[in-house]
DNA sequence: CTCATTTTGTACTGAACGGTAAAAAATGGT
DNA sequence: ACCATTTTTTACCGTTCAGTACAAAATGAG
């Protein structure tokens, strides 16, 4: 019973994951977030308790949508090679072409606020491994079908992958040569 | 003339870099910087202007000195791929022994302030490529000793060691795993 | 010694911060 | 209709923020 909300949990939650991803932890004010989601104060913080409670939930939505879109691009048509380059080329032209320059907001997490946060670490620790194991599951299905060499283990072929991702998405951040980042998509997959 | 400066400029920007480094630079107070250099607040802004040019040069002088740290580990003895491996064992043993996780500062401030300053968008993005070119001579002379393969173009090949040194520092930030990061390196060494 | 010049220490500024208090408003149950 | 309960709104905390004003102190030049 009581008054019932006027907002949409999910909604807000995720107005305050655009805040934040722009912005950066810190630099965000409870401001910035009432006026992203629309709340008033009291609201905000009869939802979410504090910011930092709110980040979390933030970025757990954050790497739930991101690896439901990694998935897709992984489980896509083509050779794993082919699933591989996608899942890169598609964060090279989403870095290169957004004008905010917000990069991934995982890494962001792991960067700015995980340091003080051990939940923040974790979300971001448990998505990474996630991808990490998803790219695993298609290295070893290209394995099988003789379209990724079989002599290297695939975990250690999947992190290697993984890393290449990440450091992609780091030089993205302040790139401006896209062929740079080209090449380590193809130098990463050629290896494979 | 005038009254001579009690402090040494260098020291206080190698103070500032430590505080910068540690705590980012949203969270890094105006306070913590006198603290850290010692100095008033007079004098802190009397010499550096603002809090954004002192981060400004903290951030060059961490490039600076990160830099001749990676030459002389490159420059090391033994072959190529012994020389490009101590690169990255090295920051993996750094990152993982340092409880207070600062990472890699460069990372940090492409991630956090280089959205909003250009100039530390820039001191990062040539501080990428200068390792990206150390990286290169150093693969450049193991093909010519048959140490590496000389059917990769070695710039495409630097990149990829670039991506993933950095893709290293990044899941190092959070992660727990070091034979996960270890992996890594010896996957990206048998790629060459 | 005096004066121009620079640094230093301190006190202070207005603004913005994260968070809270409390009352009004809106519901369902009885 | 009334009450317990929850959300909303608004006004308000005390604190901290980045940056400044200004006088005292320390120099070298003349």
């Amino acid at each position: 019973m009581g008054r019932p909300r006027e907002f949409d949990n999910t909604a807000a939650i995720e107005a305050a994951m655009e805040v934040f991803w722009s912005k950066g932890y810190e630099a965000t004010s409870t401001g910035d977030l009432c006026e992203g989601t629309g709340l008033g104060r009291g609201s905000l913080y009869n939802a979410f308790g504090n910011k930092q409670r709110l980040y979390e939930e933030a970025l757990r939505r954050y790497t739930e949508d991101g690896f439901q879109d990694q998935l897709e691009l992984l489980s896509g048509s083509g050779t794993a090679k082919d699933r591989l380059r996608r899942l890169m080329t598609r964060v090279i032209d989403i870095d290169m072409d957004d004008p905010r320059r917000r990069g991934c907001m995982a890494i962001n997490a792991a960067v700015e606020p995980a340091g003080r946060d051990e939940v923040v670490a974790r979300l971001a620790d448990r998505s990474f491994k996630r991808l990490e194991d998803a790219i695993r599951d298609v290295i070893v299905v290209g394995q099988e079908l003789g379209e990724i060499s079989a002599d290297r283990d695939p975990r250690q072929a999947a992190r290697c992958v993984l890393s290449a991702y990440y450091g992609l998405r780091v030089l993205g951040k302040v790139s401006q040569d896209r062929s740079a980042l080209d090449d380590i998509v193809e130098g990463t997959l050629s290896a494979l």
